[in-house]
DNA sequence: AAGACACGCAACCGCAAACAA
DNA sequence: ATTGTTTGCGGTTGCGTGTCT
């Protein structure tokens, strides 16, 4: 999986930048760089941590792998359909989808939709209808719905409800132990907007989170059951409103 | 057991936008 | 207004690993 840290014949040239992987060593040194003395420009930071690497390769290592508010783990069933969705309305601007999933990065997003999205979309067209469009890879416009082009994604202008969030005044929900039946009734909510829930006969508050609510820590959302598919019903009709006009 | 192939992922590349001098 | 630098993004590549034959 992992590459051989160094490239050979690059490392050995002393003061040429390096390329390649970054040894365990390289990322202590960013890593503590940035904890303790944060970005002026990227390339000040190579400079200062002693990197030989430029700037550019530095604020790609910290933003895909060594920030600490990134999720570790497989990407779930839930973000696939969230990514399934973000794309169709935003086409391939995986910056963009990556804003709207906390802990997840633009190339992680990519990857994966490169390598298992796609392809399972692909073989779903081949088996649905022979030989068909299969030629045409591109994802958003791979034959379903009508989704954006690369080009020009339709705006979305409307607030929608994407998650509940289990906001219990810093008590983490813990991995794994957010999967109790949750009541809640759904709300198209323009803001965040709260709701009571019971969870195991507990009442906790809840939060609707929209896309602008981007700050909440990933590991404390829960499911809504019915909110994913609410908001993506809602989000192909704005869409074809928004390329309507 | 070994070679071929497919897959996943980290990292690079080129370009464009934003910003500073 | 122009030029140079930095940053951010999407596409692509290349390598290690897993699976199949």
């Amino acid at each position: 999986m992992a590459r051989k840290p160094i490239h050979a014949g690059v490392e050995g040239e002393a003061n040429k930048e390096r390329k390649g992987l970054w040894s365990p060593e390289e990322d202590e040194r960013l890593f503590t760089q940035i904890t303790y003395h944060g970005v002026s420009t990227w390339s000040s930071v190579a400079q200062l941590a002693g990197l030989r690497r430029s700037g550019k390769s530095c604020r790609l290592r910290w933003m895909n792998y060594l920030r600490p508010d990134l999720k570790k783990e497989p990407i779930s069933k839930r973000e696939e359909e969230i990514i399934i969705s973000l794309q169709r309305s935003l086409g391939n601007r995986w910056s963009a989808i990556a804003a709207r999933m906390p802990g997840r990065t633009d190339n992680e997003i990519k990857n994966y939709w490169n390598s298992r999205i796609r392809k399972r979309r692909n073989a779903a067209g081949k088996a649905g209808h022979d030989g068909g469009d299969s030629t045409e890879p591109a994802p958003a416009a791979a034959g379903d719905e009508e989704g954006p082009t690369d080009a020009a994604p339709a705006p979305i202008r409307s607030r929608f409800p994407v998650f509940g969030c289990q906001l219990l005044d810093g008590v983490g929900s813990g991995s794994g132990e957010s999967t109790q039946s949750t009541t809640i009734t759904q709300q198209n909510a323009t803001d965040e907007s709260e709701a009571e829930a019971s969870v195991d006969g507990e009442s906790n508050m809840l939060h609707f989170l929209t896309f602008d609510d981007l700050d909440y820590s990933a590991d404390l959302l829960v499911d809504v059951p019915g909110a994913m598919e609410a908001w993506e019903s809602e989000l192909c009709s704005a869409s074809s409103m928004s390329s309507l006009s």
